[in-house]
DNA sequence: ATATTGACAATTGCATGCAATTTCATACCG
DNA sequence: CGGTATGAAATTGCATGCAATTGTCAATAT
């Protein structure tokens, strides 16, 4: 039907990241649509649909499915078809609980290895999630908070540590996404990230691990909260 | 080539479980086969003769390939087939520093929700634990130690900490799997091993959590200083 | 009117075939 | 003799086709 594929390459090779692996592309693809919310959660994932989108065979499509059921994103039920995991409140709760003792323990080996470079890289993202605060721009707060949680894990230097914590922020990233904060309770977020800032500059490990932990504990409880106001 | 498939089931009706899905009965021998040490770290993953050891198509293996990647057990070069992950002792120590976090969380989380048949499950392993520690059962004793492990964790409740603690677990489980413990850590692992017990009794969730992490410490080191004598 | 059965349509699971890339060995050149 | 080009064989990636299962709906029986 389409081999079209072999007239993108000879434009210009990158011999980086040349991504020519179809069953890769529609696995982050399959993704960004479960993460914007196009495939909701408890939706079923018709294959021949999303081939025609594509326009790619059911092979690779097959493929790219079976690594999401892997990474917990999709249920696949024998002989019936593929499910968007539906992310119950109780769901949220429980990952982010384990999101919490990860970023405690990454925050406790933070402190321990981070270069002067890296605590610089932190403290940008800080104050320029402050700017974003400060103006009441969700979006960029939200993307600027995230890159700071991320910026901490990986200065862990525990690569198991990061691939665990990105695989789970990935799955509940679609419930934050939809998320609108409570304005005391975003404030108190920015507090909390003051301390966290403190505590990784005084490179206090344990202080700065039981604060990341109140600090998902008390996201948890603001989501929950939310969540009970949404549909009754 | 082979369609005989369908000469098992008419036999008997299993309703619960039919894993006549070949894919998923291949992600599990593949699993296998790796934990094993069939299938050594570092090694190639050839499709084609796995196909023929497993008389069935490339399509299902390499779906269960896909699977085994998302998993972290293997890693796919793009046009250059599956490798399995090699494990360095580095990587072994990431992972149990991320496990003990888990299991701290899962200590704390099951003082709080434990049912006396659950505590009674996990004394009764623990004895069993003793008497084949007394016996020198290597074996034995690591499928016991094994079993309360799992059900700490199985009894916090929370599914995606099982789920993540699970799926670390069975990474490094090869590395276990060969390893032979020194008999002075062994009686020390016993012993922390009676500390657990008590802390969970009194459901002394702080308690059990720290002891939970030093424990996982204690295997991580003991670890690391067998593997610099393996080889140097 | 509801429940059961039957057939048909749609979907899933797997095997196979072909194009493209990699790999290995051999020959060639410097 | 070391390094590089060149070809074929092996391997990977993907598309397609077919068997099998599931879902749907209408006809019949209770």
């Amino acid at each position: 039907m389409n081999n079209l594929s072999t007239a993108l390459p000879p434009v210009g090779r990158r011999p980086a990241r040349p991504r020519r692996v179809i069953h890769e592309q529609l696995l982050e693809q399959l993704r960004d649509l479960i993460v914007e919310g196009e495939l909701a959660g408890g939706a079923r994932v018709p294959e021949r649909l999303l081939c025609e989108r594509f326009a790619v065979s059911r092979t690779p499509l097959r493929e790219a499915l079976k690594a999401l059921a892997a990474e917990g994103l999709i249920e696949l039920l024998p002989n019936r078809g593929a499910r968007v995991v539906r992310l119950t409140p109780e769901a949220v709760a429980e990952t982010l609980k384990v999101i919490g003792a990860l970023e405690a323990l990454a925050g406790q080996l933070a402190c321990e290895r981070l270069t002067a470079d890296e605590l610089g890289e932190i403290r940008a993202c800080h104050f320029q999630m402050l700017a974003h605060h400060a103006r009441r721009d969700l979006m960029a707060y939200f993307k600027a908070n995230q890159a700071i949680h991320q910026a901490i894990v990986a200065a862990s230097g525990n690569a198991v540590l990061k691939q665990t914590y990105d695989n789970l922020s990935g799955r509940i990233r679609r419930a934050r996404y939809a998320a609108n904060l409570d304005q005391a309770r975003w404030d108190e977020a920015v507090a909390e990230h003051e301390t966290m800032l403190r505590a990784l500059q005084a490179r206090d490990g344990e202080r700065l691990a039981g604060i990341m932990r109140l600090h998902l504990d008390n996201k948890s409880y603001a989501l929950s909260a939310q969540a009970a106001g949404d549909s009754p």
